[in-house]
DNA sequence: TGTTAAACCTTACAATGTAAGGACATCTGA
DNA sequence: TCAGATGTCCTTACATTGTAAGGTTTAACA
């Protein structure tokens, strides 16, 4: 009458290694075909056998967040809070190229993983550090990040957006009103390019800064 | 040999008339659960119908977004750039409660739907017009959608992910670290609310004035 | 030793997107 | 007028999905 270890035979599955095995699958073959039995294959398991370690798809995805976030790099919290968050930024960015199929879910889920509030709290100590009240360093926190997982959630949107469906009454595009939109420069549509992610937190970052 | 208009029996269908039943059903009971056959019984069709008139489910769903930004309120340009962009934000927050499941169809796809371009080509005329280059313009308003859609979609998350982050239990988790996270007043995790909506906005726009 | 429970498997089902082909109404051209 | 062409919707079918229900094997505890 007793919460025992383990009985039975030893244990091929773990949380973790599903959510490991989940992760690699999104990433390579996307979201959207990710599925129990793909997992359980790749495992070596059958499908159902997943389910003694997790209640359910959704429950195992917020797994595979967690596990995503577990080993984001530590960042030195003795410097300025500008060069903090902008590598704060490159990293949140190189976890969205490194989990392209997976990111989404973190960028879209209103409840922060637990092993992202250590990082949040290291985050307000910086700010409280470079002078920032609780209050204002909590908000250019917020801020700062939707705008990281807005451009990022962007850059990393399958790139399949064809031409088909227009509805018969879509007024056609007024070539006077485009004659502004053709002037500009064509690099500023390549979301995926360096220079428009740093230009975009360079502009996060003045909002930090200014912002109240 | 022309291109005439129509044969056979007159048609019960047409792709804005499925794409709005579509975006009723998918605001209803949510994205993940729209299925062709909802859309069908929903217009008092079969499921095949549909495909006769879209491609494949996925094309379906450009439709949906180009159905959905249709209608924004047009703004009037002659007024400062800030009060512009402030309009624009409620507008597509609007949009964004009004649409909870069509929505980050929108704000997670790279190209911008035809009917944003006309959209996007009165904001590049009003940031000129407040003395913005062109190429500062673009790149601004650019970092102010990513950082509405970072904040919209977070705040449009389904509500089952929303129940778990009560600060009063945040302390918990880590007693150290987390003391800093504990004295963030409650109101900041409210994504919902309206305050924190504006503030985000007021970061928003001073990234906008003093970005570069 | 026998009991029990953990770990994995088998089978099954309803729901999904959509391929293939069919029925029928209307228009076109004779 | 009427035959064929064509557009619109339907029927059937299939592979794939998440997961419910219950079965089998194994090892730890009594």
């Amino acid at each position: 009458m007793m919460k025992t270890a383990k009985r039975g035979q030893r244990p091929l599955l773990t949380v973790q290694k599903i959510a490991l095995a989940a992760i690699e699958i999104a990433n390579k073959e996307g979201l959207e075909s990710l599925s129990m039995r793909k997992i359980g294959e790749k495992i070596g398991v059958e499908a159902m056998s997943l389910y003694h370690h997790i209640p359910s798809k959704e429950k195992l995805m917020e797994a595979m967040v967690i596990e995503m976030v577990l080993h984001l790099p530590q960042i030195n919290e003795d410097q300025g809070w500008k060069s903090y968050l902008a590598q704060i930024a490159e990293h949140w960015r190189e976890l969205a190229r490194k989990h392209p199929g997976t990111f989404p879910l973190l960028a879209t889920r209103a409840q922060t993983p637990k092993p992202l509030l250590e990082r949040y709290s290291s985050m307000i100590r910086v700010m409280l550090a470079n002078g920032f009240t609780h209050e204002r360093g909590a908000m250019a926190l917020n801020s700062f990040f939707f705008g990281l997982n807005g451009y990022l959630l962007a850059a990393g949107a399958p790139p399949v957006f064809r031409e088909i469906p227009e509805p018969a009454h879509l007024p056609e595009i007024n070539s006077e009103h485009m004659k502004e939109l053709s002037k500009i420069p064509a690099t500023v549509w390549n979301f995926a390019s360096d220079t428009i992610f740093h230009r975009h937190i360079a502009f996060l970052l003045a909002g930090v800064e200014h912002g109240n």
